[in-house]
DNA sequence: GCGTATATGTCAGTAACTGACATAACGAAG
DNA sequence: CTTCGTTATGTCAGTTACTGACATATACGC
């Protein structure tokens, strides 16, 4: 058996993704996870904190691209449209990663369990993206507030990209964020719709 | 021992509350929640379907409160203005919780896996905050966000409340309103502050 | 007092996780 | 090529959250 370390933390991570679907989350064990990776239970936990977490692994880079995304934007900007082109830039890692992302996310649908890490770790998004801000010299409480507000217009851009992948995130980021600034102003809640 | 039922429940809170204030969530074992209680540790699970819960139990009565009180607000006032109307609504209910809230958030501050639980508690009510504007008239999509971006504001007026108990909640809700409207008009992070 | 529903106790069992220690592979230095 | 230190893994024992099945006791209507 090679000791390479790496390979056993992608071997299980698939196994676990690959079991999850066949079986369920619930109705796999961790210890059968790890047979089909070829290792202990013991290296499961390991590699991983626990059963959850070997779902979400590329959290962190995530988090580091969308922050360095929010510090690469014109300095002239506001803070929602920094983080409207942080999270446009964003666009092609998700494009890439669909074919791993998309059963995952169907998978995550149905297991109680798996949506409470994601709310998890959309909350460290949301920390690292309210950093960022500060750093470009927003206060710290409307840094947090821009960045959550970003983030539930970033959310509800993904969730109509998944409904119309035809158009580009970009264009679905632009009618979220309009739509941010159209809640603000609005008197009555029908009248804008007719 | 009587058998009443809901008198359990509510030992088994006070037991959970009091033993995790003692000796922290995680050296905290069910079954001495459940002995200090005196109960078995099987009636502990009757009543919560999990160790966490025990300490979250007001807050379906809460999300239906805070659900009641959208669908009460004037039918000629925008998502936000019925939203910060209902989250005013509940300012009374938190002030006499105070005592046990407090304490309480402290405990879940140093414990993720109580953080954890609270998102998806936070989640469940934008779930209903969404419901209730949907019924108010508003589409689907735009009631979600505007759920979400309703309780970014509230949890920074809450935040901003601990930090300042002599204003009101109500003040302190209103800020965190027009600071929301600022976020999307604001060009530069700078120029407004100074 | 009697019967029934509901709350609880008891027991056995599963599975997630952890600590301690031993062992095997890998890389660098000799 | 051997040696040695580092790192990844295996082994084992143990704790604890949680569940199902069955028995028992308490409350409540009659």
């Amino acid at each position: 058996m090679p000791r390479n370390g790496e390979d056993a933390r992608r071997r299980l991570q698939q196994a676990a993704l690959d079991l999850f679907l066949e079986r369920g989350y619930e109705a796999t064990t961790t210890a059968e996870i790890a047979a089909r990776a070829g290792v202990t239970e013991r290296t499961f936990f390991r590699h991983f904190p626990d059963k959850r977490e070997a779902l979400f692994h590329g959290e962190e880079a995530f988090r580091a691209a969308l922050a360095d995304a929010v510090l690469a934007a014109p300095a002239d900007l506001g803070p929602m449209d920094a983080l409207r082109l942080a999270f446009c830039s964003v666009e092609p890692v998700l494009v890439a990663n669909r074919s791993f992302s998309e059963p995952r996310h169907a998978l995550i649908a149905r297991t109680p369990a798996l949506q409470e890490r994601v709310l998890t770790k959309t909350a460290g998004l949301v920390d690292g993206l309210a950093q960022a801000l500060r750093r470009r010299g927003l206060a710290q409480p409307a840094a947090a507030l821009a960045a959550q507000v970003g983030m539930a217009a970033f959310s509800h851009a993904i969730q109509a990209w998944a409904d119309d992948p035809t158009s580009s995130l970009e264009s679905h980021l632009g009618r979220a964020f309009d739509e941010l600034r159209g809640l603000s102003g609005t008197r009555n809640a029908t009248a804008s719709a007719d």
